[in-house]
RNA sequence: GCCCAAGUGGCGGAAUAGGUAGACGCACAGGACUUAAAAUCCUGCGGGUGUUAAAACCCGUGCCGGUUCAAGUCCGGCCUUGGGCACCA
């Protein structure tokens, strides 16, 4: 047989059948939708990886068809952003020849793996009928408040002008190697922390794996505490942020952020200005992850002539600005108690700061006694006046009432999530659909002229100055104001990549649709995803941004679902042979192609699924195909083995029974390693009988279909099975064939195993320890020995514990 | 530095809810078929002691402790590897 004739063969029939396109209502079926992130189509092609995740997601999708399911499993592009521009500035080309010729590429690569995909709905998110859209909805946030032009710090090279994180290489320019500062400049953000809490609550209302709930909590990062005025002895105020209230008393210093406004607004009454300048420019230099993650050595500059009083005792305190205290997390400034947190006990230490205790428990000479080690062990507050003696939990509720009765503080929800920065100064994403007309104002493009194309220019690469090269364009740039018709300029800022990824999903409910971004109808049917797959890479921001814009179209009354995924996993990652990632570099690239034409795609998507936990990261290995290849061979072999027979034989019925069970839950439950070991185990079996009929043969192949789908559709009508195998419907085991009768179960004395006994299931358990006691060897360790313990689990083991 | 995940034979990996560790596959060895090889089929296969062969015994899930009749699985403390990151005040 050659397989590879017969995968082309089917793959003709299903595009010309159109065999998996959808309606999105279908009698009599109910709807599943399950989804794989769609690829950047970057010019190195399909990899294993893809192969890895899409035939993972296919197997889902082809069996709930077979389970009677009217299924979306469809794919697109996710083709702006900055790696596509580039390859395309490298192989000095438009981004528009490279991206489409990659998507050309990509789905023809996509067709040879056999993916039940309905190409009917593929999109792209730079083909402007799909970014008239995402421009569409970025109007939305922006008429209903939610969109903004503010300053952001921007990565700033001096001379290749606005970087991304990753062209920065330790705090140099990865081209042309000058220093990066951080530079503020005027930015469109999303507001997306004003759906922080909502995004956070609402994960209880999902079933994503556990680490993926945590990694959104986490990038949320919601926090209860307590903001405290501090009144400037020199004049003017500041505010505090703190999770520890319960250390007030404790506080010896105060660091602002460099940045700080009151630093900037006392600067004659600052006695080292220029100390503190100096400092406030170093700092500029850092990255806000340099500043608060990666240096050790907190550094730091006391602010002379500068002091504030503590409001709960009324005490002068001096003030620092600290790089590691950020502008743009809670309130941008700190209050230390080096006794009670290890950073402040370092910088005081380093300062030369006294420091006061304020909670017992342990000395705190040598390091600081620090939160995680005080709460809820019941430790006391120390010198702090009237709460001294009072524990931890109760202080904390005390000196909170205190302080707002005294009108200086509030209770408030923390968020270390910080609105998203939506502007790039680049060339390949969605042009921001704003206009600047200097009497009116931002202005935003009517939504009947939309989309606004993106030009297509000769020179599209970074600019020096830091606009984007969009600027340059005169004839694009000038237009009229639509509100007074005066002379007005576009906004020349792009959408980061992010942006087309945020709603795709909902695009494939309605793709063609040329009135709405999607209509409420065709979301309804699919919506939500019922499964949703990708890489660990995205399940942090991608996952956050795509549910905070479902949200919002939910609240705008434009998505019929709060939460857009009813479950999210991810798969990892395929490595080289040698256990690295693949790469060019290293020689260790599998190309699937290659595979595909001396294997077949079955083997391939067979062995990928075989190949180890599809949540954890496997190895490649070119032996693996081959076994694959042997198994899908012992199939087809099997076709040579068949009997008549329309009922599934006593002899196989246990195992067919089996398997039908084992592979169903392992597909729901997306271990396909230990499905596809059931399958083999299930064709050994049959090897050992030597013959098979057609009821058991029609089981295999359907429970096989999901995996390898186009051998087991050749042999079904080899085998006059029907037309196509998606007549078939998936079997359904029978439990009573499961239970069996005679079993054999361990036998421990002492917990240690001496034997092995077959008992009869139906038996008691006082018939099964008459049993076991009556073994020979079992007689013989009993004989001067005392039995003081039985135990006994059901079908597994017997355990004797003696004297 | 912080967060997440993972460590099981020569190798990839199984093991429901604490209950016979190593399913399934690779590699390897032996056999069948073949003039021969490949392919295919069958058998064996954690390590050690031991035996003509068996039996039998001991060790074994990264390391050290603990809980339990029983631990790959639960608890405490470490070590190593992979991935992510935006001091969280």
């Amino acid at each position: 047989m050659d397989y590879r004739e017969i995968e082309k063969k089917w793959q003709n029939i299903w595009e010309k059948e159109r065999r998996f396109e959808v309606p999105n209502h279908c009698e009599g079926k109910k709807n599943a939708y399950v989804l794989i992130e769609f690829p950047y189509p970057s010019g190195k092609g399909l990899h294993t990886g893809h192969v890895r995740s899409y035939s993972a997601m296919d197997a889902v999708a082809r069996k709930k068809r077979l389970q009677g399911y009217n299924v979306l499993f469809p794919m697109g592009c996710d083709a702006f952003g900055l790696e596509a521009e580039r390859t395309a500035i490298k192989e000095k080309k438009l981004p528009q020849e490279i991206v489409a010729r990659n998507i050309a590429v990509f789905k023809e690569q996509l067709k040879e793996v056999g993916l039940s995909i309905d190409w009917s709905r593929a999109i792209s998110t730079c083909d402007p009928e799909y970014y008239k859209w995402t421009q569409w909805l970025f109007l939305q946030f922006y008429k209903h408040g939610l969109a903004e032009k503010r300053f952001a710090n921007v990565n700033w090279c001096p001379n290749c002008g606005v970087l991304a994180n990753e062209e920065v290489e330790d705090g140099k320019c990865c081209q042309c190697h000058s220093e990066v500062i951080q530079k503020p400049k005027s930015q469109w953000i999303l507001k997306i922390t004003k759906y922080a809490e909502r995004l956070d609550d609402d994960l209880d209302n999902t079933d994503y794996m556990e680490h993926i709930k945590l990694g959104q909590r986490h990038w949320i990062g919601k926090s209860k505490g307590v903001q405290v005025k501090f009144k400037v002895v020199q004049g003017g105020e500041f505010e505090i942020f703190t999770t520890c209230i319960e250390t007030i008393y404790g506080i010896t210093f105060m660091v602002l952020a460099p940045e700080h406004p009151l630093i900037k607004a006392n600067k004659d009454k600052i006695e080292n200005w220029e100390e503190v300048e100096a400092y406030i420019k170093e700092a500029s230099k850092k990255s806000e992850f340099e500043r608060a993650e990666l240096v050790k050595t907190k550094t730091g500059c006391k602010v002379k002539g500068l002091t504030c009083i503590n409001p709960v005792n009324g005490k002068e305190v001096p003030i620092f600005i600290g790089d590691f205290v950020l502008l743009s997390y809670g309130t941008g400034a700190v209050m230390a108690v080096p006794s009670h947190d290890q950073r402040d006990f370092d910088y005081a230490v380093a300062h030369n700061i006294p420091m006061i205790q304020v909670i017992s428990g342990r000395e705190t000479v040598d390091s600081a006694f620090e939160k995680q080690n005080y709460l809820g062990k019941g430790c006391k507050l120390i010198n702090s006046e009237e709460f001294s003696g009072l524990t931890v939990e109760e202080a904390k509720e005390k000196i909170t009432k205190k302080l707002v009765k005294m009108g200086v503080a509030k209770e408030v929800v923390n968020f270390r999530m910080q609105d998203w920065v939506f502007s790039r100064q680049r060339y390949w994403g969605e042009p921001i659909p704003m206009i600047n007309c200097p009497k009116c104002g931002w202005v935003p493009v009517p939504e009947n002229e939309l989309p606004v194309i993106l030009p297509e220019v000769e020179s599209y690469e970074p600019t020096k100055d830091g606009e984007s090269p969009l600027s340059l364009i005169d004839s694009w740039v000038n237009v009229k104001c639509p509100n007074c018709g005066g002379d007005a300029k576009r906004e020349t800022d792009t959408m980061p990549g992010w942006a087309g990824s945020s709603w795709y999903f909902m695009r494939y409910c309605d793709p063609h649709n040329d009135k709405e971004f999607a209509s409420f109808d065709a979301l309804k049917s699919w919506m939500p995803v019922d499964l949703y797959n990708g890489g660990n890479e995205h399940t942090n921001r991608h996952l956050l941004y795509a549910r905070f814009w479902n949200k919002f179209l939910y609240d705008i009354g434009l998505s019929p679902v709060s939460e857009p995924f009813k479950s999210r996993v991810s798969q990892g990652i395929v490595l080289g042979s040698n256990g690295v990632k693949m790469s060019k570099s290293l020689g260790n690239v599998v190309d699937p192609r290659d595979v595909i034409k001396e294997y077949g795609a079955d083997s391939l998507r067979i062995w990928e699924a075989f190949m180890g936990d599809y949540f954890q990261d496997v190895n490649w290995s070119d032996e693996g195909v081959r076994s694959a290849n042997k198994f899908v061979g012992r199939v087809v072999a099997l076709k040579d083995m068949l009997t008549n027979g329309e009922e599934v034989s006593p002899e196989l019925s246990y195992i067919i029974n089996a398997t039908i069970k084992k592979v169903t839950e392992d597909i729901d439950k997306i271990k396909f390693n230990t499905a596809i070991a059931q399958l083999m185990t299930c064709v050994n079996e049959i090897y050992k009988v030597k013959k098979l009929n057609n009821a058991e043969y029609k089981i295999l192949l359907t429970l096989l279909n999901p995996f390898a789908p186009h051998i087991t559709e050749e042999l079904w009508t080899l085998c006059g099975y029907g037309k196509d195998i998606t007549n078939a419907t998936w079997p359904i085991y029978d439990e009573s064939k499961l239970v069996r009768d005679m079993v054999e179960i361990a036998v421990q004395v002492n917990s240690k195993i001496i034997t092995k006994a077959n008992i009869d299931t139906s038996k008691s358990q006082e018939e099964i320890l008459l049993q076991v006691k009556e073994d020979e060897k079992i007689k013989e360790i009993l004989k001067d020995k005392t039995i003081i313990k039985e135990i006994y689990v059901p079908n597994r083991i017997v355990n004797l514990i003696v004297k």
